[in-house]
DNA sequence: GTGCTATTGTCAATGAAGTGTCAAAAAAAA
DNA sequence: TTTTTTTTGACACTTCATTGACAATAGCAC
């Protein structure tokens, strides 16, 4: 696991980053927020541990540099607690975790562990086809970088179809998966497929929801096996 | 609240007695290991600052013997930078913190205090979303550097939510997080929630708290992946 | 190709279920 | 007691699921 460490300190900087790689992380540090940037940006950590207040750039602006260039590269963020309550409005720049100065290492490594554990291993289930996501737990859906707004049965009737994508989805195992053995007795699988069309179809150019007549439906980029 | 410093160089001793005791702490002082273990069977203290590198027993020796006698005595660790091994020895024969070698004063008052602060009350957790924040320890909750006041269960509901967030909670979820397993027949959840948002999300122009219709609610700050 | 039939697309209306809001009653805490 | 917290019920409102009707399409037999 490699850790970016951003803190203007010396002799806490080095702490730190003496700590850290007791805990057998690899670590690479930055005395302040630019050479911070740039080391980001060249090279690829799993983890930030980012210092508030630093001269040049802080803490929270290089934050949001980090937010806006780059995949979610997980931030914990070191703040003094006397300067919390003012700098609180900052912290829209989103970073996953907070900490207090002055804390202990033992807690810094906790949650190290904690973000990594959330950020890497953890219940991040994320479905994707072509351009179209589905988060499982934030049940967030978006396509081409844009929020959609689905019902509980469009979300499962999409998470069953993009776990089986690009396979053929049988009309009774959609009905199962919605309603399980007790389903409508006219076929509203029809309006809810339709419903679903609109949404994650319509607006765009490439249609993913294909019918395959008499049989069902399958997601997938139309011509794919 | 007093603490037990274990140092054999006497100017090092004095120097940091001297700063202890301003910094309003009562501190009894042993120049060796077995000294030092004498004085933690016979006094009682709240922390105990030992060097590693002493004639006779040594730091870890003393620590490990500490830990074996006595409840849990905090322990902070004071090493030399280029004894790596040192370092690991040193957590693994119990110590709470440690600080390498030379260090500032002022960095060895933070992290008595943050040991102190450990174990005494409870460890700092800090839950954050957003410009939310709720500390765990103190249970104050701030948004934007305003402080709000929150009811026992509008604090649960809270934490529940940080806690999983970006995640939706499901209504049962929440539910037994508040209630455990004997929910109140009526679903005043929704009450719960209702007030819940009038605290944290009306004042603010950013709503934080929102509801999956027919799933749950989960605590995220819009459109953010 | 023509016509027939089953399947599917489209849409609006209906009723059901879930939710926001508020205030008063009940319970608990101070 | 007084104060705060929690629960409950009522009502309005939003969203959802279902249904039925009709048009459009695909597949099939001829």
């Amino acid at each position: 696991m490699r850790i970016l460490l951003v803190e203007d300190n010396r002799d806490i900087l080095a702490n730190l980053a003496d700590y850290l790689e007791i805990k057998g992380y690899t670590v690479d540090c930055a005395q302040d927020g630019l050479t911070g940037l740039h080391l980001a940006a060249s090279q690829s950590y799993d983890l930030a541990v980012l210092d508030v207040m630093m001269p040049g750039m802080d803490g929270f602006t290089l934050c949001q540099r980090l937010r806006e260039g780059r995949n979610n590269l997980p931030v914990i963020m070191l703040t003094a607690r006397d300067t919390l309550d003012d700098r609180l409005q900052g912290f829209s720049s989103g970073a996953d975790d907070y900490l207090v100065k002055p804390f202990e290492l033992s807690e810094l490594a906790a949650r190290v562990e904690a973000v990594l554990r959330r950020s890497h291993g953890g219940a991040n289930r994320l479905l994707a086809v072509a351009d179209l996501t589905l988060d499982l737990d934030s049940l967030e859906v978006f396509r081409q970088g844009k929020a959609i707004k689905l019902n509980p049965i469009g979300l499962k009737l999409l998470e069953t179809l993009m776990q089986r994508s690009p396979s053929v989805v049988k009309r009774e195992q959609l009905e199962e998966a919605i309603w399980g053995d007790d389903c409508p007795d006219s076929d509203s699988l029809r309006s809810h497929i339709h419903q679903l069309r609109q949404l994650i179809d319509k607006p765009f150019d490439i249609h993913l929801l294909q019918t395959v007549h008499g049989i069902g439906f399958r997601l997938a980029p139309p011509q794919a096996s």
